[in-house]
DNA sequence: CTTGGAATGTCAACAAAGCTGACGTATTGT
DNA sequence: ACAATACGTCAGCTTTGTTGACATTCCAAG
């Protein structure tokens, strides 16, 4: 929006070719392939799998959260969520403490043991992620993050749009 | 490289927070949700999923490849794709012709079914892609394909450079 | 020319993680 | 009192990944 809005047409046009927008599908494919394998190799190690990740990631990132809460981010059945927590609880990795105001809730944490493995695979991602900004600059950064939540279903978008602002 | 370089190294600091870099990785996964979104429905209502998808995408991009070579871009195991390509081949959207050459190599193509499913999956996606490409901006779009790009696998940006070059 | 190993692809059986459906229990709110 | 909500669980199915075993084909060393 800051400059030349006079060449925008043109270049609109080549740069939405369906062969362009379609290296783009492929890229996507790539780079989250890229972006899960190692996390994938450790937790490989430790017989959890891609979806204790997420639960970790996300009772991390919101500490109390219910379990409802982590249903709606995480786009699966409770059925599916309830065997991974199952897990996590059990080897002591996340506490489900009753809910204080409405008793029929469960507040979930991190115990320390949880954390250290939040850490660890955040960490490793995190590399990763960290390099390829490096390698493509801080301009590069702010268009790809644009794009992303560009490509977001709405419901998405406005949870992670809430997020980001965040200074935290 | 060509603007400013000297804010580069504060704002570099700035923008590789751990924060930050973390509200990337929630951006890549509702984002990678958003993205295979469309064609998963469709799949759904044809008995086929997001494999099926990806064999008939890289076989419509490469006529004529290889399970092998196949094999190697999908990053899964013969057995795994297999099962996937036999479902196709007995519905009539894949051809598989034993190799002039070597005859232990069996040639993939689309049939005019399979092609008619590769550009009913790739249209629901490329116009995803496309509405947030035109939401983003083009320099934004920049921006993310050479984050993408930095985020891949060796391997796998080897081939998506030799591919993202060509002009077709 | 034969023969043994490498490469390619197929079949079988199993595991992870998603799904639906049904049901039980505790708690809340009308 | 009773319907709705939040959570947990059992059972069973699907998709898609894995390993292991095996057949076919090719090639090169003997």
């Amino acid at each position: 929006m800051s400059q030349g809005g006079q060449s925008q047409s043109g270049q609109s046009l080549l740069f939405l070719t369906d062969e362009q927008v379609r290296k783009g599908i492929v890229a996507m494919f790539f780079a989250y392939r890229g972006f899960t394998a190692d996390p994938d190799r450790i937790l490989q190690t430790k017989a959890y799998g891609r979806a204790h990740h997420r639960a970790v990631h996300f009772i991390h990132r919101s500490p109390g959260t219910t379990v409802n809460n982590l249903l709606n981010i995480l786009g699966v059945t409770k059925q599916s969520l309830n065997r991974v927590l199952r897990t996590l609880i059990a080897d002591g990795l996340v506490s489900s403490t009753v809910g204080r105001a409405d008793k029929r809730e469960r507040h979930l944490h991190l115990t320390d043991v949880g954390a250290a493995l939040e850490r660890e695979l955040s960490n490793a991602q995190r590399d990763r992620m960290r390099s390829a900004y490096r390698r493509a600059g801080p301009e590069a950064v702010a268009g790809f993050r644009e794009v992303l939540e560009a490509m977001m279903d709405e419901d998405m978008r406005h949870y992670y749009v809430a997020i980001k602002d965040r200074t935290d």
